[in-house]
DNA sequence: AATGTATATTGACACTGTCAACTTAGTGCT
DNA sequence: AGCACTAAGTTGACAGTGTCAATATACATT
């Protein structure tokens, strides 16, 4: 049993996929190449064009599943109403975060858009749904009048998204953040629902 | 006149990074690469090897005059004051996002942590002026009590740096943001001024 | 004038993604 | 059953990359 033969194993693009998602978590981007997750299967050096045209198609099927990966985790945690706006956008907020600093380079590859095929339909529909559950949320709680409900939910997302890359890249590091924990994300969520002014 | 020998040029260096600025803003990140430069600059291909340790030097050095020279424009225009916290924070974002909308391959590779080394001082003492700057905004004009001036300040740095990206990333552009004029973006700035539920 | 040092060249090495030609295994048709 | 077809894996080649070692050149200092 177990493979008789090489040829047709059946599931190489699987096998090719997790290897590849290993050789991202634990190596960074830079470091993930055909040669390479071939080499990791235990395949010939050109066996992965057979599923993957190119590389960024491979980089496409990562960011994909990621991207989709991340957006049913935001609709579960969604699920169980927080009840006002306050908690629902740190439900939202706190998915992502942790998501992004469990797999840092899974969250940067979802953006490297010089990586990845950027017309992707799924790609495209699971940022559109982010925006989605966005709009969902403010639509339903928030109470401002001066600015539109687009501009809320780009504000939002661009706080967030913008946050966790400075997580990511380590930028808060420097003492600025030694609060890493909930406390500090709690305060940069209650400046964008209070404002700074109030 | 002219060179009148092709050793010692004098400012290899120098040409060597314009090139690469050229590259860079032309083609991106991907297409920045020693022997490339050392072509357009019309030298051996191992020439920048002289000024430049490692591909990760050259990047280095691109990201850190780039961070400086973003540093100094902020602080050029934070001269003038504004007057109040609204007007300010849109100084500094204005400069900040026409700064990444002109450059946006100089913008992301400032981030690109696995490009640039990471230990630089120049890149670290950039990004504490510009924490600095915040929060000198921030000691000078907001009010809240309820969350601290680092957490305000991380946050619209977050804001910021997050709407840069995604705009250059073009994320925002399936109808989205049609509106990627001076309205939006001070749509977006009010939020967190006035924040969501005022 | 001679020596030393910074700078540029040349050639090599291992590595990469991609392509073309070939081999093998399984599918489907008659 | 036998035959053609196709999907899937292999092998070998090609141009390109970053980096290193050995070499050549020009300038600076004594």
């Amino acid at each position: 049993m177990g493979k008789i033969s090489n040829y047709h194993r059946g599931n190489l693009r699987e096998d090719l996929l997790k290897a590849a998602f290993e050789l991202l978590d634990q190596e960074g981007i830079e470091a993930v190449g055909i040669r390479q997750i071939a080499r990791m299967v235990g395949v010939a050096h050109s066996a992965p064009a057979n599923h993957f045209n190119n590389k960024q198609a491979l980089f496409t099927a990562l960011a994909a599943e990621t991207f989709t990966r991340v957006v049913e985790v935001i609709e579960a945690k969604l699920q169980q109403d927080a009840g006002d706006l306050r908690g629902s956008i740190h439900h939202f907020s706190e998915t992502i975060l942790s998501f992004g600093l469990k797999y840092p380079n899974r969250y940067l590859l979802m953006w490297r858009k010089d990586c990845v095929d950027n017309e992707d339909p799924v790609l495209h529909s699971a940022l559109e749904s982010i925006y989605q559950q966005l709009t969902t949320i403010l639509q339903k709680y928030a109470k401002t009048q001066t600015v539109d409900v687009e501009s809320q939910a780009i504000a939002i997302w661009s706080l967030i998204h913008g946050y966790v890359s400075l997580r990511i890249d380590s930028n808060l590091e420097s003492g600025r953040d030694e609060v890493t924990g909930i406390e500090r994300q709690r305060a940069i969520i209650d400046v964008i629902v209070d404002g700074l002014s109030n």
